[in-house]
DNA sequence: AACGGTACCAACCGCGCGTGC
DNA sequence: CGCACGCGCGGTTGGTACCGT
């Protein structure tokens, strides 16, 4: 700590701490009864503290009032003795092995600073709280990715070993997966193995990777990047980078979109989108692309009740289940639509992330703006038969890259209009692999299935067909690299070398050479491609089983 | 030297959970 | 069952030091 007020940190006591300023104002200087001081410890209190424990232990801190005449709260003394009192508390600097460990502790919890100081002894977690915030400017400022490459591809394998480990809905009744319209319910959805195909493969890597790398720009300081007050243009420009420009500089999502890159990947492919000229839709698109993988604007920040369900199974948040919408599986909310920037604006609430739906990682404005939103949407109106009917439960969207969702409220869903003056379902398929098929509703069969009528599930091989596979390559969504990996796996697996060049062409003017070349330096199991997102979807069957992340303590 | 912006961090706040009555 | 209380957590605020202009 660079500064050493009033003595309470460097153990001098001066007479600010007898006759401490900082007594709260509210409490006129009377710190008796139940008007406690408040502000800094001076070391006097600090010795009282320390001589309470040492009598009565630690615990029942309201007592200390009462017992050692400390004009504090319990609460304050149970702060203060957890960060700063206690016995084997490590001060000073974090070390290189801390840091090292903090990242990967964040990159597998979040924002559990409580967990991660768990595996820090001598480290409270304000203090790691503290730092990754620190870190997190930090980074932003110079432009650096958050989370190194490697850390990434760690929780990817991390992830992933926890996929095929545990339960997947590959040979189970899928539809009835789908039908429960319960976050509860919603199994551990696994694509077993490689992908079947694309669309099953991309929501793997994006809930990851993307989410990591937004995870830690969305802490509470950095929730939404930036500040609800800040100029959104403002904010597009200073949000987290998360591209790598061919000089190295780094992009934003919106960079990328500022540039022709974007259109010109998607000219490379032959994309059929139009890659809405609108800025609106640009920026609905983009957003929603990054929206689509749900963690580069949920985070750790939204408000929804079954989060806490989802948080009691102490799941990190880069564990997410396949429950976890951290991934394209997400079902897509209303706030989502309806947000006049859904960049900005609260988030949308279908993070079932450990940490990424709690109400309480939300902020009280968010809770409140999704709530307004909520409470906007006739369709969520307790009398309509269904509370969900401005979202899509997350089997449905879990489902939609066979476009066999389970009966959804897709046809009320598609009824919504957002702000930019597109339909929800517009925005759904700019937001969902669908899109990424490019066929969201040119293909008879998906738009049947976003009717909402008559869904029917089928199996995933039933729908990807060599047809959808095609369409898939030259619909893939540019606006999502993992699309472009998915497309990549897609052409590899079936021996086309062209359109795997075309990948790398298109990746080389996504994230630009330099960064392009780097990924051929990645190990093994490493994308060629890219790096920021993981892993070469066409190494998908050289994963290591390792588990790196278990090597955290 | 003065000023403003920034970085950093301790302390605080609000909320939710668990428990006991 | 409802309430109060203790506790823990994540997020936010406020104060100070540092740095650049």
């Amino acid at each position: 700590m660079r500064r050493t007020k009033n003595g309470s940190e460097d153990n001098i006591p001066s007479s600010d701490e007898i006759l401490s300023p900082l007594v709260d104002e509210d409490s006129g200087g009377n710190v008796s009864g139940g008007c406690l001081k408040k502000g800094p410890w001076t070391s006097n209190e600090d010795e009282i503290l320390i001589e309470y424990v040492k009598k009565h232990g630690e615990g029942n801190w309201n007592a200390v009032q009462k017992h050692s005449g400390l004009s504090r709260c319990g609460k304050s003394c149970r702060l203060r003795w957890a960060n700063h009192l206690r016995p084997n508390l490590k001060k000073g600097a974090f070390t290189a092995e801390e840091e090292h460990t903090i990242i990967h502790l964040h990159a597998k919890m979040g924002n559990k600073w409580a967990r991660m100081a768990a595996h820090l002894p001598g480290r409270t977690d304000n203090e790691i709280k503290n730092y990754w915030n620190t870190r997190i400017k930090r980074r932003q400022r110079a432009g650096l990715p958050l989370y190194p490459p490697e850390v990434s591809l760690r929780a990817w394998q991390h992830r992933h070993n926890q996929d095929t480990g545990g339960s997947n809905i590959v040979g189970k009744d899928h539809h009835d997966l789908l039908q429960a319209n319960s976050y509860d319910a919603i199994p551990d959805v696994k694509f077993q193995g490689k992908p079947h195909n694309a669309l099953s493969y991309m929501p793997q890597l994006p809930e990851i990777s993307s989410c990591m790398l937004k995870r830690g720009l969305d802490s509470s300081q950095y929730g939404n990047f930036m500040p609800s007050t800040m100029h959104r243009q403002k904010r597009y420009r200073e949000s987290a980078p998360l591209f790598s420009g061919p000089d190295g500089s780094v992009k934003t999502p919106f960079h990328q979109f500022e540039d022709n890159s974007y259109d010109q990947v998607a000219q490379s492919y032959g994309s059929p989108f139009p890659l809405d000229p609108n800025a609106a839709t640009k920026n609905a698109m983009s957003f929603g692309s990054f929206e689509g993988s749900h963690s580069l604007t949920n985070g750790n920040s939204s408000a929804s009740q079954h989060s806490k369900e989802t948080e009691k199974l102490e799941l990190p948040s880069l564990q997410y289940p396949e429950t976890d919408l951290c991934s394209w599986e997400t079902p897509i909310q209303p706030a989502m639509f309806e947000s006049v920037d859904p960049f900005i604006q609260s988030p949308p609430t279908f993070m079932l992330g450990s940490d990424c739906l709690s109400p309480r990682n939300s902020g009280l404005l968010e809770a409140l703006i999704y709530e307004s939103k909520t409470i906007g949407c006739p369709k969520n109106h307790p009398s309509h038969k269904n509370s969900n009917s401005c979202s899509i439960t997350p089997g449905d969207v879990t489902d939609s890259y066979n476009m066999t969702a389970g009966k959804t409220e897709i046809d009320d869903y598609t009824e919504a209009v957002s702000p930019f003056g597109h339909s929800t379902s517009t925005l759904f398929s700019e937001c969902t692999p669908i899109s990424a098929t490019g066929s969201s509703y040119e293909d008879p069969a998906l738009t049947e299935a976003f009717s909402g009528s008559n869904v029917k599930s089928e199996p995933l091989d039933h729908v990807w067909t060599p047809d959808r596979e095609k369409e898939a390559k030259n619909g893939v969504e540019f606006t999502r690299p993992d699309a472009l990996l998915a497309s990549d796996w897609q052409g590899q697996s079936s021996g086309i070398e062209k359109e795997t060049t075309s990948m790398t062409d298109a990746l080389t003017l996504l994230l630009g050479d330099d960064l392009a070349a780097d990924y051929k330096h990645l190990p093994s199991g490493i994308s060629t491609t890219h790096s920021g997102w993981g892993l070469d979807s066409c190494s998908w069957n050289n994963m290591p089983p390792v588990c790196q992340m278990s090597d955290i303590p």
